[in-house]
DNA sequence: CATGAAATCGGAAACTC
DNA sequence: GAGTTTCCGATTTCATG
């Protein structure tokens, strides 16, 4: 994990679908070195997967929010129910004030109920606090720089 | 945007590699069909880019928190400070308990520390409350399919 | 939405340093 | 071990019906 995987890391989140003479020249290799540098990040799961970004108001699902859930129990098992609701986009069990943190994508504020209900279906669940996202600022890819520490 | 439309999305979303021979069998149609619904898609603004998923620890970014930035005025235009960290992924501003919502990722924990001290020089920022991740259930793609209103 | 042809790319060798 | 060159089959891309 050289200065050049971070270059072909950045230049493939900027645009995965750069041929690899590309990606040689923002690195200055050949295609073939590329090619081969980029199949070993894959292959050592650094880069997981080839995926498109996705407009959400496009698909119905412009209205962002977080949900903070308190819990009466431990919820590290609450994975699959989370993911069986298809407007929790992520899922994360936190250290602080609630058990986990959500953050759902339904198309109008209405539905931000229908999916709370949805949310107090899961036993275990005994509060929720609710954060609306008024706009976003961005989304982006993690960083594959040289870190602080790192 | 009907439900071949869909069908692509969800189809990109697993695997942008897929050949459009591939997504054409999905969708029951040839690949040059295929080919040019994805190209409108990609026009339309509906598909945004082709990236690729990077596993953050890999990089050095193992450690994930979200940081409730309370202030003391707007903070509307603190989108370009905000951009100027890397340990910045998302950035939001949010009806609710404070005034904006930012996602960092940072090597080790005590790295949140320093971010923090960073956050605290954006003029306005009058405080922070932290919530750090202790594991992520997971962190998915915007579902494409039919929403209860959509 | 399907077909067909030309340009381009992906993938994996053999070869060099 | 890492990079380069070279190769062929597969794929993208675009015109046409």
């Amino acid at each position: 994990m050289d200065d050049t995987d971070r270059k072909l890391i950045a230049a493939l989140q900027r645009d995965a679908t750069a041929s690899y003479a590309t990606l040689g020249e923002v690195v200055g290799m050949s295609a073939g070195s590329a090619h081969d540098r980029v199949r070993k990040l894959r292959d050592r799961g650094v880069i997981r997967r080839t995926t498109v970004e996705v407009d959400p108001a496009a698909v119905g699902r412009g209205v962002c929010a977080y949900v903070l859930i308190e819990s009466s129990r431990w919820m590290g098992d609450k994975a699959d129910e989370l993911a069986a609701l298809p407007e929790v986009q992520e899922a994360h069990v936190i250290a602080g004030p609630a058990s986990l943190l959500v953050k759902i994508r339904v198309p109008t504020t209405e539905d931000i109920q229908a999916c709370l209900r949805k949310l107090y279906d899961i036993p275990g669940v005994s509060g929720t606090q609710t954060v609306v996202v008024l706009e976003t600022f961005f989304e982006r890819s993690v960083d594959p720089g040289t870190p602080s520490t790192g």
